[in-house]
Order: structure tokens, then C-alpha cells, then sequence
DNA sequence: GGATGAATACTCGGATATTTATTGTCCGAGTCATCCTGG
DNA sequence: CCAGGATGACTCGGACAATAAATATCCGAGTATTCATCC
């Protein structure tokens, strides 16, 4: 089991959209070459999170991206859910109904035990990943990382920012 | 994301193996037709959890596996470690030391953000599958399931019980 | 009849194909800025 | 000099390959049983 690698893409970016000026957008290009990223793959990614309604695109040049909501209500749950899908760690293939000793799935209607002992866990997983935001990621990053290389790279973003259009 | 799909399988052959009679054994292929699964298939798994000391192999005819530990003592991520791996769901990729602005791998010693938060989030996730045992599994099977049904599989499981050898 | 030995059938164990999911890439549709032209 | 329109460059969006992982299978190594033979 692998969990999707573009999990990390998308939280680095979306907490680089996060310290842009309001309404201000940031290519697909800018930000792969901020992060030393494949830019299509990237860009593949990133149109989930716009699919999830994370983040909206704006066409045309001078275009990008953009955050569609504050940072506090954007959780890691939305973005894991946004790039690799809805479904459960877990899927219980019922194999319980296989076999010659195999339940009948009209009788049996409660869920087998390994299915809610999973599923249990997968809520554990999940509340976890609610209950963090892009909002804390931002503020842990501020307090543990010195402030110039934080000026470096505010100042290398702040060239390829484009601010709201007029 | 997907899942290793033999968790669901082993956890269930844990189960019936759970069933039988102190230093008795069963072998893949009985194991394999109780639940209707590919036998090769299902040996794989079989292989991986012993390799992981959570059952032991009697070679030679009338021979199979059984559980080297008491049922309660066999949690839910030492099935899912043992056929899944010990990796972690998230694996971080330290994107933020690329790109033009990357930090330096040896000045930024503490974990990044992201990588953290998906760590908790993991934590959660595996506490939760460790605080249940296959003991809890068969408990809430017998509860479950109708009298008849239970009858029908433990007489079809006992006949192809292998005893302890003398 | 009992013990001994070889043959045998059955088990696990790891090495090997096939299918599915993830990773990575490309080109077309749409849009806004720019530039050119005319008033 | 200003307005309008066509042009063009740049953006996203989804369709299309390459790679890695999970799924499925097979055959060999080893062992306890079984059967035949000999004492």
C-alpha cells in the first residue's frame, strides 16, 4: 500500500497559495519550479484540488491558481480526500458470503466484525487528518524555519505573485 | 490508495485458526476452500505472517499452521504490518529542500510541517488497529452470527481439523 | 508379529508471470493581455 | 491621442503512455506418513 505521493505536492502548495495576497493567483509553472517538481504531473494534481473546490484556476495569462477558502477550514482531510479519492483505506471484499460455509448476505445484514474494526481505524486516521489545517502547517512552518531563508523565499515568490486582476 | 486486499484474508484465517483446539493445525488449502480464495494466492499471505511470528508452519503431510501467540496478543496492526509492511502511509519526500529556495538538509534538522502532521495522523491510525485483537474479532463474531450458521462452519471446520501430533 | 527402511504423498517456501494502479507526459480548448490599426 | 478589434501568447483541462506495485501462479525442497520387506 502507497498512499499518493501527490498528497505532499498539493500541501506544499496550497500552503504556498496560502501566504499570497488576497485574490492574487500562482501558475502550475511557478509553483513546480518552486518545489523542484515535474511541472504536468503537478499540474495534474493541482486540478483535483480545483475539482474539490480547494482551489479555483484563473485562464489566460497572468493566470494560476488561487485558494477558495481562508486557510483555517481547508483541513489535510479535504486535501487527501481531493487527490486520492474518497474511498477507505480499507475495502471489505465480503468473503465471509464465499466458500461452502459462506453467510447468506440476506440474513447476515450487520456489517462483519473486520469490516468495523478497520473502518474504526480508518475514522481514526481521518479524524486526525481533520482536525489539522493548512492554517497550522503555515504557522508551524514560521515558527521552525529562520528567518532568512523565510526571506529568501517569500522574496522569490513575491516576484512571480499576480496580484487580483483589476 | 489501495489497501493490501490480503489483510481481509488473513485477518479472517487468523480467525478460524483461532477456532481450533490447542496445537492443532490447518493447512492453505483448507483454509483456502472454507473461504473460496486462490490457494497459491492466499499462501503468499499465509507465508508473510509467518515470517512475522504470528503463526508457525508443521511441514509434511497432515501437516498446516497454527497460532504461535494467545489470541488476544495478536493485534490488528501486527497483521496489517506483517502483510502489509512497515512503512508508513505517508512517505515524505522532503520536497521543501528542492527548487531554487530549498533549504539545506543539515541546517533544518527538525521534520517539516507536513511530513509531522501526516506522522499523527498515522499514529492515530495504527493506535487504533493495535488496541483490537483478533480476540475481539471472534468475540463479536459469536455475537453476530445466528446459532445454525456457527454450528454449520465449526462441524465443516472441525472435520478437517488436524490434532496435534503425537 | 514387530521393527526397519525406502518410497510416497503432502506440506510449505520462494522464484516467476500477469494485471491493476500510480506516476509521468502531451496536446488541444479557452481566455486575457498586448499590439496594431483606424478614427 | 483614444477606442476598438484582431492577434497571439499563456493558462488550464482532459486524454494518452511508461513505470511501479499488487495480484495471481507455478514448481522445487523438505518432512511425516505409509507400505513393503526382512528378521
Amino acid at each position: 500500500m502507497k498512499l499518493n505521493e501527490g498528497i505532499e505536492w498539493g500541501l506544499h502548495c496550497l500552503a504556498v497559495l496560502a501566504g499570497l495576497p488576497s485574490g492574487a493567483t500562482m501558475p502550475t509553472k511557478t509553483l513546480a519550479e518552486f518545489h523542484g517538481l515535474s511541472e504536468s504531473y503537478l499540474a495534474k494534481h493541482l486540478q483535483a484540488l480545483s475539482n474539490a473546490q480547494l482551489i479555483e484556476s484563473v485562464p489566460g495569462p497572468r493566470g494560476g491558481y488561487r485558494l477558495l477558502r481562508p486557510v483555517e477550514e481547508i483541513t489535510l482531510l479535504d486535501v487527501v480526500q481531493a487527490i486520492d479519492g474518497p474511498e477507505p483505506l480499507f475495502r471489505c471484499m465480503d468473503i465471509r458470503f464465499q466458500g461452502p460455509c459462506g453467510g447468506d448476505p440476506k440474513t447476515e445484514t450487520s456489517a462483519c466484525g473486520i469490516h468495523r474494526a478497520m473502518l474504526r481505524a480508518d475514522r481514526a486516521w481521518r479524524d486526525s487528518l481533520r482536525s489539522q489545517t493548512i492554517a497550522d502547517i503555515v504557522h508551524q512552518y514560521k515558527q521552525t524555519t529562520n528567518i532568512s531563508q523565510r526571506a529568501k523565499r517569500e522574496q522569490w515568490l513575491e516576484a512571480r505573485t499576480r496580484p487580483a486582476s483589476r
